[in-house]
DNA sequence: AGAATTCTTATAAATTTATGTTGAAAAATA
DNA sequence: TATTTTTCAACATAAATTTATAAGAATTCT
């Protein structure tokens, strides 16, 4: 199957988790509390919030009463740039990020498929906002408030 | 990264290969051949070539002077059903093609979003067909006859 | 009978997925 | 400022899956 990582699954709502939350009130939120929501276990969060961090997408305050919290406004963070950090390159193989990946490039006829492919999957989530994925949540759960 | 698996990769090329001797000859051809052109392991050829068979989408032709040959003319074999038959559905997560997976479908607010870019893929997939491949084909590398 | 080829099964290596344990840093509080 | 609590950070490990190779059996052609 053409998959998604549970790294890039699990990162996506984590990171809908925060938006939802920043939306609301600016505090900083505790993995512990996403991960009893989103029923993900939350030494697997602690890995996948790392390279989230490293983004700078989101920024970590330690000791009590810390957390994590988003680095910028839902509305100006792209769904590309979380899969970008969380997956390396949004592209369906290697060779389309990567020209020296394979040599086969210039012959091979499947490329120019893939790279189509992965350009349609790019452009897609290069205009999907964080903030989008919220107004989603918020449609199909009206009374929920976070 | 999203990505496609080798299974999915490798299984194109072979079908494109297979194409490519159909289309001149219609003679069945050996995976020996196949993986000396493709530089693919023919152990591991002949676990990919397994699913196509049971797609009926290749034939094999047992002992001396066997070989597989495509079942159908590559104008009738579109892209999507080469990867269904590999990998399983062309969907980005389970839970698009399978409602049962998850029970988070309906507060779930990436669920929309992997479903809209499953469904760019899968169209993309549907109308290529395995023609369009070897014309790709054709074109990058004009002088090769197989 | 012998050669060529697919088919089957086993297994090993690499990567992804997930959990457990311990330690370090920061903040709150007394 | 010392203590305690909360939380992030780092490391180790285990299970599952994907990727790949190996060896030999079964089948068919000549």
């Amino acid at each position: 199957m053409i998959r998604l990582s549970t790294k890039g699954r699990y990162g996506t709502r984590l990171m809908v988790s925060l938006a939802q939350h920043y939306h609301n009130r600016r505090e900083s939120i505790i993995l512990k509390k996403i991960s009893d929501e989103e029923e993900i276990s939350i030494r697997y969060l602690e890995q996948i919030i790392i390279p989230l961090k490293i983004a700078r997408l989101v920024k970590s305050i330690r000791g009590a009463g810390g957390g994590y919290i988003l680095a910028r406004d839902p509305s100006n963070i792209k769904l590309r740039e979380i899969l970008l950090a969380l997956e390396g390159a949004c592209c369906l193989v290697e060779c389309v990020d990567d020209e020296d990946y394979c040599d086969r490039i210039k012959e091979c006829a499947t490329y120019e498929i893939w790279k189509n492919a992965s350009s349609l999957l790019k452009d897609y989530f290069e205009n999907t906002t964080l903030q989008d994925l919220v107004e989603i949540a918020d449609k199909k759960n009206p009374s929920v408030r976070k």
